[in-house]
DNA sequence: CCCGAGGTTTGATTTGTATCAATGCCAGAG
DNA sequence: CTCTGGCATTGATACAAATCAAACCTCGGG
């Protein structure tokens, strides 16, 4: 039975609500994190005309593997799993998408992985070819885009290190690190309580484990006193420990 | 003990002995595979003024991770396998690199991986920053890093389900059929011999397996009569067999 | 307040791959 | 020709994580 059943086609919402139309991008408050930050004010009020404010809720597809890619999205709100399937109903997850990610790096016309809603997502949406059309004309996006990209890169090669070579249990503490480290990006300051919005099985199938597995490792975790388990996250009591069992 | 201990310095040599000065790119049998495939013939010319040959010797490194990157690397022949390690010597290969693939993507000063050559190495060099100035004029050749840049991004993600998903006998199926897509690449034509110059450790740690595992894996698909192995590399008997338990 | 569904935890058992330990097989040096 | 060192192969055993199978929350709806 396939796990992804579930997920629905994603409904396309009327513009934000919360913004004046004309002062979204200047108000925006993943600016800085984004794309966006190599954007100029009067590039800013023209890429502005070009977006569209979407929200996806809780389990619906931003698109899938299979879509052709017609846009390309800023997320500003929200989790989203980046997802590779295989025939047999295997999955791997190959990273989560945050406030201030952009998919559609590549600007191909078509996905290589799908883009799932694990909570209910803001995104700023762009028509692909526009978007790549206005890239092409700012240098400096293009460059922004590329040292996105190569970020990336680097950490999927991280990710492969994990994969390939960590332990459960260095796996599951590289992990809540670097959960914790995205959302202080986030949030803009640091944060005691790592929230995990994502389930189990989302878990396992971005460290390449089993569902049974996460759960045992991170109760053991508590048992060994190195986190508490919390509403909705995690809080570590031993930070240090997480530190010296993490890669990097 | 650490395997890498034979891993030496790279030699630098002087320029190309087989080209008159000043005919390199023109003449260049990789370049359409490259980066410089995006370049015209009067920004050949001057590329070319920033280039110089060199070869890396069998087992030399071309850089390594704690370097920093004073030059970014065009390989025109050779293997080179790019290396992540960890501090107790577990090591993590996240992909090889061969004639045509460029070393420096990200354009950062720091690299965040080892390149070591497998087999003798012939590279075009280029000056880090230089390069950079060079590109930043040139939106067309940052278009296409970025390009070079999203495709081993994509390359990546299927690898992270190799790492994450597969078993013993994919990952070593999809690797074979992986390798023998790109010598049909590099060589510009079918081919029957698949060369295999990178030894068991090195595919092993490419595939997040151990030496004896890839072993008795190829050895097992050896005995089933789906390839021979001769020497150097492998021929397939059934491909069939490889296409039906590959990742895509 | 109870019920049911979806997700999580826990336990028992199996298994694929790692680990440990020889042995085999060249190719190059002497 | 024989020795040697560096892979590669093969076999025996161990073990981490997967699989199979319940039981257990918890939260929203009736």
């Amino acid at each position: 039975m396939d796990r992804n059943s579930d997920i629905v086609p994603f409904h396309e919402t009327a513009s934000c609500a919360h913004h004046a139309k004309g002062d979204e991008c200047r108000f925006c408050n993943v600016r800085r994190l984004s794309i966006c930050a190599a954007v100029d004010a009067e590039e800013l009020s023209f890429l502005e005309d070009l977006s569209g404010d979407t929200v996806f809720e809780e389990k619906s597809a931003l698109f899938r593997e299979e879509d052709e890619a017609i846009s390309v999205y800023n997320v500003t709100s929200g989790v989203v799993r980046l997802v590779r399937s295989l025939p047999d109903g295997r999955r791997q997850i190959t990273g989560f998408a945050m406030a201030g990610d952009f998919l559609g790096l590549s600007l191909n016309t078509s996905w290589s992985f799908s883009a799932e809603a694990v909570t209910d997502v803001r995104a700023c949406r762009f028509k692909r070819s526009t978007f790549e059309d206005f890239s092409d004309r700012k240098p400096h996006l293009m460059k922004r885009m590329h040292e996105f990209a190569t970020h990336e890169l680097s950490l999927a090669q991280d990710h492969m290190v994990l994969l390939g070579r960590l332990t459960a249990e260095e796996k599951l503490a590289t992990f809540l690190l670097e959960l914790k480290r995205r959302w202080t990006r986030v949030e803009g300051h640091e944060i005691g309580l790592i929230k995990l919005p994502m389930g189990r099985q989302d878990i396992a199938d971005y460290l390449g484990l089993t569902i049974e597995t996460v759960s045992r490792t991170i109760n053991q975790m508590h048992r060994d006193r190195r986190l508490v388990i919390v509403p909705d996250g995690i809080r570590f009591v031993d930070p240090a420990y997480f530190e010296a069992h993490a890669l990097r």
